[in-house]
Order: structure tokens, then C-alpha cells, then sequence
DNA sequence: CAATTTGCTGAAAATCTCCTGAAAATGTTT
DNA sequence: AAACATTTTCAGGAGATTTTCAGCAAATTG
């Protein structure tokens, strides 16, 4: 799970993308309007946070223009006014959730969750495929009853192929949505953390059918045939 | 909005239409396979809820030939049973989603709006020529209801084949196209994929008529004639 | 009907992709 | 700082794919 953080007070930034990353979140800062947007456009985040007031381009005019050209990625807006007024624009331009500033940690871990839950339908916390469940509140992955551990990079991509079971991944795909973008990882590397994945889900249990599938010239899929 | 419910069970058809309606979706119920099949591949409704088990033509099999027959209406599919079995089942004959009775009503109509949502969402990216269908999406290539593994070379000239079907395409507008700008490729080579396209595409399928077809001195064209 | 061109095909050669063990770099705990 | 875990790169090799080559068949030309 990929969030964009747009704020420009580095210290606040820091603090909630560290906090995020705790929770197990992959996070971009953008310090700026402009860049925020850039970033935004392409389109490989699952949440957006964005602070009302920036320099540059505002979190408003941001999610306006995500929206026009037809973006629909979640976005959270940030705000240092309790105004309705500003809650309602911000509504307006296209924002999903609204939070004002002070707040405590755990309230934007609870919206940013419900963000994210949101696309696939009503509560949905847990991927399964197969005989593998994985669940991104608790973090438990369990394949035939039997608990597996996982780093942190391991989950992130179990977690990507799960929530594309079925399709094919390309390793190009899975950088930039598991890894943060300006992270210089060659693919090889993708192809070692799916070696460390089949070693702890596929090699463990030889009774079962291997769910994790290599597609020469493509790139991997996790699901029962081929 | 039209929704087709194949359901034999009266009273639970009649309380999803209900519950549908109020959403103002626009429903039909069958009470058998049979008819349900008959009525879906019309072609006329946006999202197909069929039943796992029903008297006659089962779920899996309507769902199997409708996708055989190039139809892709989005599916859901209802099951009865938490089985795995069942579900992998579903998915391999074409379903695009299941749900385990017994459901609540919300959750069915967020599984029914997400599929009724993914066409405006995301452009369905399929290429078909006659009774074969390219996905770039999935990278699937189906014909006559049969899947076809192409490598990755061979994938790239049928899309590329596939897009300017009916047109002749010459051998070097092939080259340019498929292969890097910087690859330094004989006209031959293409023939040769040609071949192999021609024994994955048509020589497995004798009694229909082959796709591919040589223009010689100008090229190749994929289409049904000629 | 020869002579030439164009395309097909089996098989060898060249190249590429992916897997893996192990080392190096980075991060975390004690 | 040491011990440990995780992430990332590197290098070698097995196997699959891509590309070339060479001989043959079919069409075209004169």
C-alpha cells in the first residue's frame, strides 16, 4: 500500500510518514504543490494526503485537477482551518476525507485505513488466494492453517501479487508500487524477493500446489493454474 | 444500468431485485439456466449475478460458453459453499467476481456496483479478431474458448498484428514496430515468428478458417478473409 | 520452361531471462 | 559497538527464447 504525503513542514511530514511506515505503508513526501501533483499524476499511489495550504499549488487545486482528468485515487485533505467553508471546497474539488489540523496520529491511521478499505466494498481486510490469507490489519499471513513471517518488503509484495491475483505482474509494475519512487532497484532484486517468498509459501508445503508462477518475458502471478 | 439474476430460489431472487431496484438498477430474474443463458447472451445487460447450482445449465457452464463465445459481460457469481474448490472453479470458467450465500444485501451491491464501475474506470484493453481475443491487460490470448501461451516476442507481433487487422502489414513496418528501433533484424526473423504464430493460432484449430494470411510482396494481414 | 524472387521451415547458434548462493550494504537491537 | 536481521547487489549457470542460416517449395517473370 503506496501513499502520497504532500505537506511542506518537514517536520510534521517526517513524523506521519514515519508513523505510516510503522503501520506497514510504503510513503512518498512531495514538499511542494507542483511536484506533489507530478508525483500524484502517474498514478501509483492508493491514497493521497494532501495539506490545504501549500506553496505553489494549493491541496485544492491539486485534487481539482486530479479529478478532471479523471483520477480517482482516495484523497484525504489536511487543513489547519475548522471552517466549513473550507471543509466543504475541499469536498467539492474532490476529496474524500477531511482532517483538521492538530490531530492525533491514530485519527489519520483510522481515515487512511477507511481509504483504502474503500474500493472493495465494505469491510475488507483481508486477501485471500487460494489457501493463503493475508491480513493487512494484523499482518498475519497463514497458508494451510499455518502462521508465516515475513519481513516487511516481503509482506509489501505478497500483499501487491495479492491484491492482483490471477494477473500478471511485471517487475517494472512491482517497483513502482512496492518500492518508494526514488528507489534505484534493479529487477533482480524483485526476482530475489520472490525467491524468499516461494521459499516460505510455496517450498513449505509441497502437498499443495505452488500459487507463486513465474511468466517468462512478463512477469510473476499468484493464483492456482499455470 | 440492467442486471440479469439467474436464481432459482423465488424468494431470494425477488428480495435481491427489490434491494437492486432501489438502487435503480434496472432487473431481470431467470429461474433456470436455460433462459438465464438465453437472455445473457443477448448481450443487452451490464452485469450478470448467476447462481452457482441451478436446475439445468449450472452457473460455471453459462459462464463458460457466454466467455467462448467472446462475451464479457462482468460476472458475479454466487455460491453456496465457502469451498475452494468452488470459487477457483468460478474463476477459471470467466466469473469476475463470487460471493458465498449467505451475504449481506450491502455487500452484494458493492461487489455489483465495483463491476458495473470498471468499464468507465478502467478501459478494457481486448483486441478481437474473429473468435480471437487478445488481452494486454492480462496478456491472455484466447481463441475459440482456448487459451494460447505465446512468449513474449510472439505476444507483441500478434498485438501488433491484432491492431491493424484487415490491414496489410509489411515486414519492415513489423521490424520498426515490434523490435527496438536499434535492433538490427532480418526479414526473415519475422517470418519465422510468423511460423510460430501460425502453429500456436491457427494449425490447432483446423476447422476454423486460419487468421493469418501471407500477401506475398507486400506482407502480412490478420482478418478472416483472403 | 528456366531463372529469379519470395516465403516457409528445421535446426543450430547467439542471446536473454530467471534462479540461486553468497557477499556487501543498510538498518535495528541489545 | 557488537550482534543480528533485512535489503540489495553480484556472479554463475540452466534453460528458454530469439535470431540466423541454409535448403527447399511456390510464385513471378520473361
Amino acid at each position: 500500500m503506496k501513499i502520497l504525503l504532500v505537506e511542506d513542514e518537514h517536520k510534521i511530514a517526517h513524523s506521519i510518514k514515519q508513523g505510516l511506515e510503522q503501520e506497514h505503508f510504503v510513503v512518498d513526501i512531495a514538499y511542494d504543490g507542483k511536484t506533489g501533483y507530478d508525483l500524484a499524476s502517474e498514478g501509483l499511489y492508493d491514497v493521497l494526503i494532501l495539506d490545504r495550504l501549500l506553496p505553489g499549488l494549493d491541496g485544492v487545486a491539486i485534487c481539482q485537477q486530479l479529478r478532471e482528468e479523471g483520477k480517482h485515487t482516495p484523497i484525504l485533505m489536511l487543513t489547519a482551518k475548522t471552517q466549513v467553508q473550507d471543509k466543504v471546497e475541499g469536498l467539492l474539488a474532490g476529496a474524500d476525507d477531511y482532517l483538521t489540523k492538530p490531530f492525533a496520529f491514530e485519527e489519520l491511521l483510522a481515515r487512511v485505513k477507511a481509504l483504502t478499505r474503500r474500493p472493495s466494498g465494505m469491510t475488507r481486510h483481508r486477501l485471500e488466494v487460494v489457501d493463503l490469507s493475508l491480513d493487512t490489519d494484523t499482518f498475519d499471513v497463514v497458508r494451510s492453517g499455518k502462521r508465516i513471517v515475513l519481513s516487511a518488503k516481503e509482506f509489501a509484495l505478497l500483499e501487491y501479487m495479492m491484491r492482483h491475483h490471477n494477473k500478471i505482474v511485471s517487475k517494472e509494475q512491482i517497483i513502482s508500487h512496492v518500492w518508494n519512487y526514488d528507489a534505484d532497484i534493479l529487477p533482480n532484486t524483485v526476482e530475489v524477493f520472490i525467491g524468499y517468498l516461494r521459499a516460505k509459501i510455496d517450498r513449505p508445503f509441497p502437498k499443495e500446489k505452488p500459487l507463486i508462477h513465474t511468466i517468462r518475458g512478463f512477469g510473476y502471478k499468484i493464483g492456482e493454474k499455470e
